[in-house]
DNA sequence: AGCACGCCGACT
DNA sequence: GTCGGCGTGCTC
């Protein structure tokens, strides 16, 4: 039969994240709803007896989903769709390819706002007739409901936590009603509109009627009468630079009237952007766009990696494809580390594409992440720039996605689910034939292998703007600066840089990473280091309240005063590093200007900015920090980089971790000399000889390439294959350690003989919030099947898993092996 | 995950 | 005899 099919059933995905419930159930669209409920929208649906938020996936009609019992969708929540066709197919490769559950996938794709949580509320229905006869207590209840019902439940059972029993009957006897309600973040901001309420004349009039001491009030109706129709309260008062006082009174007169509008935050509202000049292209920049101008064409989905150095101008690349893009039609979007969210990168992209850029920024609100992302889903902006999340921005005709540093680590999610940016861009891109362009200095193993292997194209940027040399780097062997008596943390050639830099007014970025997390506590007598009592990390120092915290677990503790093992008084906070650093600099150099940037310094909202806004503006000799301090930072004035412990990424017990310090020096050495003065890069290291050292300081990523791809192959890692670690968790060890076996015997009975299971073995932290940690980890090679057997294998222990069983975790592709 | 239904010990 | 423990099982 051909014609319009009559919609009838939808297939809703619910909000209960476990693997037995993680499926399609299927409703009734009733009329009032008829073509309002699409693929892609969030309602509320009866659940066995309470009512829960789901996501459509597919519509059909009875004859395609016959079904006995068919329950009818409630409510749709949101007037817009907020999900598109396309992310609906997107989260359920989500849930088969990082195993998340599906509908995890589906509301990670929306914003936070929109995440509701359920309140459960009682209301009263009547008071029963004995009403009169009741003890005290109990007409206490139905006092308090009679006046407030409905109420939220927590609250009612906060005020009277005896009476569970009687809310229970209370609705058996149908006196009391229960109901399941979603509590809105939202709050659209309001913006109220001021217009006047009578003519242009008689304002006039009322104008000369009023008293001499009104002057404000006759100045306001002066600027109705000359001005504009309407306006913004906020901007009449800017205008008249009064207060709202005048305004209420010409409101109470009735002379103006004030309606509210829905109104976009605009986080930026008050910055004015530079409008960014474009600089010719040099040859190298040219042949780039024009490459991938050509492979975009061809192809439509076409992923290519630009390999550029720092300061090759990659940046002005991305925007001369993105603004191409635009003028097709297309919409782009671009992803960046969340640190490189900076305002200077904004302004750029702003500055160039204006209004038709959105940004997705941790550190705006709620509400204003929900506006800028409304303004993408009704075709508002052009162009999405974001973190990692960005990547789900819900575009419908998406021509173009660029990662920036597209081998940082933050591109993975590290909760469920567990997606990495990267692979869901090459997802979208080929669902929308869109171009897919990472870019990086160090790219990761991973792409620049594809990149070889002709999976992707490869452009590579070797060449700086303006031919400005690379920096010249020194590697400082610390072992030998011992050996000479040197103890401090600041080696000679180092201690000479830095005064040199001091008495020619230029400025450093000094780095010292820790290794591990964060601030602990040592005793310098006994060695003994502050631990959580439930998880086996080391606590962590907040000087804010001289408490001790756990990072896993909240724990918290004071600060001791003597060793809890020794007695010794000598126990101490050992900062991050850079508190000490920046004491030795001190010392070593009196009334040098240090800026130091880690927690300590950048937890308040905005501070960071800050810091780098004064380190700019010359107020600081030496910028002092953390890895945060390593990327995209861009100061002229900038000729010397000290690395104080090039090791301590070094020795972490990861595959990754000649990477990581491959890239965290380039990136840094990156940073000196961008512009006209030549920079002057000096590494401290007790591993004068590891070749991601001697490699970063030569900036040879493709020497460096070789060298890690062979490591790689030997031992077997990825790229020669794929990963997933899975994560066992119990209080009780022999269960935990029983099932992990079992579930690792189960793994390598029905994997083929190409697949490897190591372990299990205790994880490498092993035990957080006193359950105990054991880990299994998979090698297998680029296979789906596999992938699908697997995912069958976790459904198959979840779904044997009883109340308080182990629980298992997946992590496919994991960065981090912890 | 909730929530209901259902089958065994200590109280008026 | 009842209250109420929490062990299974289901949710379109």
């Amino acid at each position: 039969m051909e014609g319009v099919e009559e919609v009838s059933i939808a297939r809703v995905v619910v909000d209960v994240p476990v693997t037995r419930t993680d499926r399609p159930f299927d409703y009734r669209v009733p009329p009032s709803l008829q073509g309002f409920v699409q693929v892609g929208s969030r309602v509320m649906v009866p659940f066995g007896p309470r009512k829960l938020q789901g996501f459509v996936i597919e519509l059909g009609n009875e004859a395609q989903f016959s079904l006995e019992k068919v329950r009818d969708i409630e409510e749709i929540l949101d007037i817009e769709t907020p999900l598109t066709p396309e992310l609906v197919q997107l989260a359920k490769w989500m849930h088969e390819r990082f195993m998340s559950t599906y509908y995890g996938a589906l509301q990670v794709m929306i914003p936070s706002a929109l995440r509701s949580k359920y309140e459960k509320r009682i209301s009263l229905i009547e008071k029963p007739g004995e009403y009169e006869i009741l003890p005290p207590v109990e007409r206490e209840l139905y006092d308090y409901l009679t006046r407030y019902s409905p109420v939220a439940f927590d609250t009612f059972m906060k005020r009277f936590p005896f009476a569970a029993l009687w809310v229970k009957e209370g609705i058996k006897k149908g006196v009391l009603k229960a109901e399941d309600n979603l509590v809105d973040r939202l709050g659209k901001k309001k913006i109220t509109i001021l217009s006047p309420a009578v003519s242009i004349e008689q304002l006039t009039v009322e104008r000369e009627a009023l008293g001499k001491q009104a002057y404000r009030q006759r100045e306001m109706l002066s600027y109705f009468i000359e001005g504009p129709p309407e306006v913004s309260l906020p901007q009449l008062l800017a205008d008249l630079g009064t207060s709202s006082q005048t305004v209420k009174s010409l409101l109470d007169k009735g002379l103006l009237q004030s309606r509210e509008m829905e109104d976009y935050r605009d986080p930026f509202a008050n910055r004015t952007f530079k409008k960014a000049e474009k600089y010719p292209f040099t040859p190298q920049q040219e042949k780039v766009i024009e490459g991938i101008d050509q492979g975009r064409r061809d192809f439509g989905y076409f992923p290519c990696l630009i390999h550029g150095v720092t300061g090759s101008g990659k940046t002005e690349v991305y925007l001369e494809i993105m603004e191409r893009t635009i003028a097709e039609g297309k919409e782009a979007i671009l992803l960046v580390p969340e640190i490189s969210l900076t305002p200077q990168m904004v302004n750029r992209f702003k500055g160039r594409l204006g209004d038709k850029v959105a940004v997705m920024h941790s550190a705006l609100s709620q509400g204003e992440r929900y506006d800028e992302w409304r303004k993408i889903r009704r075709g508002q902006v052009k162009v999405a720039i974001g973190a990692r999340s960005a990547i789900f921005a819900p575009f419908t005709n998406l021509g173009l996605i660029i990662i920036d540093e597209e081998h940082e680590g933050s591109y993975k999610q590290e909760e469920t689910p567990r997606y990495h940016a990267r692979s869901v861009a090459h997802y979208r891109g080929r669902a929308n034939d869109a171009c897919v362009i990472v870019g990086s200095a160090t790219p990761s193993l991973e792409s620049y292998d594809q990149a070889v292997r002709g999976k992707i194209t490869l452009f590579t940027m070797a060449d700086r703007v303006g031919n400005r040399p690379l920096p010249q780097v020194e590697i400082v062997d610390m072992r030998g600066e011992l050996r000479d008596g040197n103890r401090s943390m600041f080696s000679k050639p180092l201690r000479e840089a830095i005064e040199v830099r001091l008495e020619r007014q230029e400025q450093m970025v000094m780095l010292m990473n820790r290794r591990g997390f964060s601030t602990f506590v040592m005793c310098r007598s006994c060695g003994y280091v502050a631990q959580c009592p439930h998880c086996d990390i080391s606590l962590t120092f907040h000087r804010t309240n001289q408490t001790l915290r756990c990072h896993y677990c909240g724990y918290t503790e004071r600060e001791p005063h003597s060793c809890p093992n020794c007695e010794s008084e000598h126990i101490r906070y050992f900062g991050t590093g850079t508190q000490r650093v920046e004491e030795e600099l001190a010392k070593h150099f009196p009334g040098i200007r240090v800026i130091r940037m880690d927690v300590d310094t950048t937890s308040r909202k905005g501070s960071h900015e800050k810091l780098l806004q004064a380190f700019r503006e010359g107020k600081g000799d030496v910028l002092l920090g953390t890895q945060m301090i390593a990327k995209g930072l861009d100061f002229p004035n900038v000729t010397l980089v000290g690395v104080l412990a090039a090791d301590s990424l070094l020795n972490l017990p990861d595959f990754r971790s000649a990477e990581r310090t491959f890239q965290l020096l380039t990136q840094v050495g990156g940073r000196a000399g961008r512009h006209e003065k030549t920079g002057e890069v000096i590494i401290q290291t007790y591993n004068t000889e590891h070749y991601s050292i001697l490699l970063a300081a030569d900036h040879d990523y493709s020497a460096f390439f070789q060298e890690e791809i062979n490591h790689r192959y030997q031992k077997g890692y990825p790229p020669f294959c794929r990963l997933i670690l899975f994560t066992f968790s119990h209080e009780n060890v022999p269960l935990l350690v029983k099932k992990a076996e079992k579930f690792a015997k189960e793994l390598r009975v029905n994997l083929p003989s190409d697949s490897y299971v190591l372990g299990p073995v205790a994880s490498p932290i092993g035990r957080i919030k006193d359950r105990y940690r054991f880990q299994c980890m998979l090698k297998y090679s680029h296979n789906s099947q596999i992938l699908h057997k697997v995912h069958q294998l976790v459904r198959q222990f979840e779904e044997g898993r009883k109340k308080d069983d182990v629980s298992l975790t997946v992590d496919v592709d994991p960065q981090v092996m912890m």
